[in-house]
RNA sequence: GGCGUUAUGGUGUAACUGGUUAACACGUCGCCCUCUCAAGGCGAAGAGUCCGGGUUCGAGCCCCGGUAACGCUACCA
């Protein structure tokens, strides 16, 4: 792949007059999440406003936390919530390739201008080296920060290790803190909050390019939103701490910033990041469990504020239904979602109101259009299809259909304790064992096999019957004793629906003994 | 621990460049409708704007100092 390493200090014409473009990057690391709907959400809206251009980009530079069917499924999962993106790894463009494992070459060549120019270099330190270093440091209670010899070998000691064949990464070298202003620290502009500065000191020295070869994501995520002509960086407020070292880089290949948008990050009720551990955030769920789209939007569009809310005035001269001011489509969005209005506190994701919202969408729909959507999603002719064979030899009539099924259609399962608990077991072993099982399948591949092998294990390690075990994920999948076989059923149920199934059964149960506990 | 960000009812958001009893939606509760449950209609409770100072005739909005929550602190993103 050839480069065009001239151009690069100056093709970049100014954010002023460059046309708007924004993108959204995922990690094909499993589920599509609810968190990159909300971000990609965001940029297209912002995009579409000024008539630029929205990107997918995928950053699969993490070859340990890499899922084959990852990326299928967000493009599946981004399009079903109504996204479009006019640039991507499917749809093809003009600054390709739109995968990151297929740009490698292109960042080897970006990394060696930094060597060239001073502003990276070659660590030779080992994992482990590291690891002990990292943990020395935080045991004498000092910030963990690279402080490897290699930063500052001379030329000769470098070529000496890299000649022995020493495996190395490489990292940016960020300027010394206490060498005077100018380069003690960085300061960047959030278009949201303003200038925010780090002391350098602060600043770890990043590795760039990992000694397999792969680029962090800092690095590639620099170098393709220069190449991509990204004008607009719009991602999560986590992002923050690491920008400084997004700005060095930018500065390092002497490339214009491009404009940092900090969102709220989407909560759990209890304000915590929001996690697969206390909420449900796989769009796979939403979309099995019977979300509309358009409500799922809707709401990720309300997360953060940025909907101007009609004036008191307006309400009152116009005659506005206010809860109407809560209802808005893609459309409503373009026209008039305000990024300068966005809210800053982190925004719980709601899920009573998700409902509320999609209860809304449903109401509004003819009684064809939502039995059409009914056989689209819970009644389709696919999943009806995978459930057949498993009550084939249990059904006297078709009407018994139904009883047998039951679990298949419902929101939610609840077993009473003598359906779910073994004879010899107590409530709090049940409970533990209940918790691995959750983790263990949480981990899983999604086929009989794989899940019966997981549980094996786990239900060997723990000393349970192989009745037991089942018996429990039997009442709390199905609520009952008796069901169809039990790990294709969970296949059919899919893994989305049934780890939350799981999750609540966990979650009620802790309710529960919370409850007692303070009736004691 | 260090650094950073944030802070309005239980939740999501309003409150024009500081101006009367802090507004809307969800949720909760009550009433009406009704064979039930929803939906729908009507109504109520619920914050004095994280805390403490300051400026001002006047502060949720400005200033200073705290506190708490969250994020980052990986050869993950």
């Amino acid at each position: 792949m050839s480069l065009d390493l001239s151009s690069t200090s100056n093709d970049f014409t100014g954010k002023a007059t460059a046309p708007v473009r924004a993108r959204i990057a995922p990690s094909p690391t499993g589920d599509p999440h609810v968190g990159t709907a909300y971000i990609g959400l965001l940029n297209y809206v912002f995009a579409q406003q000024r008539g630029g251009a929205f990107v997918l980009r995928i950053e699969d530079t993490d070859r340990t936390r890499f899922v084959s069917t990852s990326e299928q499924m967000i493009f599946d999962s981004l399009r079903w919530v109504g996204l479009q993106w006019n640039e991507g790894p499917d749809v093809g463009g003009p600054y390709g390739p739109y995968r990151q494992s297929e740009r490698t070459e292109i960042y080897r060549e970006y990394c060696q201008i930094l060597l060239d120019n001073g502003s990276a270099y070659r660590a030779f330190e080992t994992a482990e080296e590291l690891d002990a270093e990292r943990k020395a440091q935080m045991a004498a209670k000092q910030a963990p920060k690279y402080a490897g010899p290699s930063r500052n070998y001379t030329p000769e000691q470098a070529a000496e290790a890299l000649a022995a064949g020493k495996p190395y990464t490489i990292r940016l070298k960020v300027p010394d803190g206490d060498k005077g202003p100018g380069i003690a620290s960085t300061t960047f502009t959030d278009e949201l909050r303003g200038e925010i500065t780090f002391d350098h000191n602060n600043v770890d020295d990043q590795v760039l390019l990992k000694s397999d070869g792969f680029p962090t994501y800092h690095l590639a995520n620099v170098v393709d939103d220069h190449l991509m002509r990204i004008t607009d960086v719009i991602r999560a407020e986590e992002w923050i701490s690491s920008t400084p070292k997004h700005v060095l880089l930018y500065r390092a290949f002497g490339w214009e910033l491009p404009r940092f948008w900090h969102m709220p990050l989407l909560r759990n009720i209890d304000k915590s990041k929001i996690s697969k551990r206390k909420n449900p955030v796989s769009l796979i769920y939403y979309r099995q469990a019977g979300f509309l789209p358009q409500a799922m939007l809707n709401f990720l569009g309300l997360m953060g504020g940025g909907m101007a809310q009609p004036t008191e005035q307006e309400i009152v001269s116009q005659g506005l239904d206010t809860k109407l001011a809560d209802l808005f489509s893609l459309a409503d969005m373009f026209e008039r979602f305000d990024f300068k209005r966005i809210s800053l506190g982190g925004p719980v994701f709601d899920l009573v109101k998700l409902k509320w919202l999609n209860g809304e969408y449903l109401r509004r729909l003819s009684a064809d259009e939502l039995f059409a959507a009914l056989r689209t999603t819970v009644l389709s002719d696919d999943y009806l299809r995978s459930i057949v064979p498993l009550v084939q030899t249990r059904m006297e009539t078709l009407g018994q259909f139904g009883d047998l099924t039951g679990f298949f259609f419902a929101d939610d399962v609840m077993p009473p304790m003598d359906v779910f608990l073994p004879k010899k077991r107590t409530l709090e072993e049940t409970m533990e064992f209940a918790v691995n099982m959750l983790a263990a399948l949480e981990a899983c591949d999604w086929t009989v096999e794989a899940m019966d092998a997981a549980l094996r294990g786990l239900l060997e390690a723990a000393g349970w019957s192989v009745k037991e075990a089942f018996m429990l994920l039997r009442a709390v999948l199905t609520g009952r004793t008796a069901s169809p076989p039990l790990l294709e059923s969970l296949e059919v149920f899919g893994k989305a629906r049934s780890i939350d199934r799981l999750r609540r059964f966990i979650e009620a149960q802790k309710k529960i003994a919370a409850l007692a506990g303070r009736n004691k």
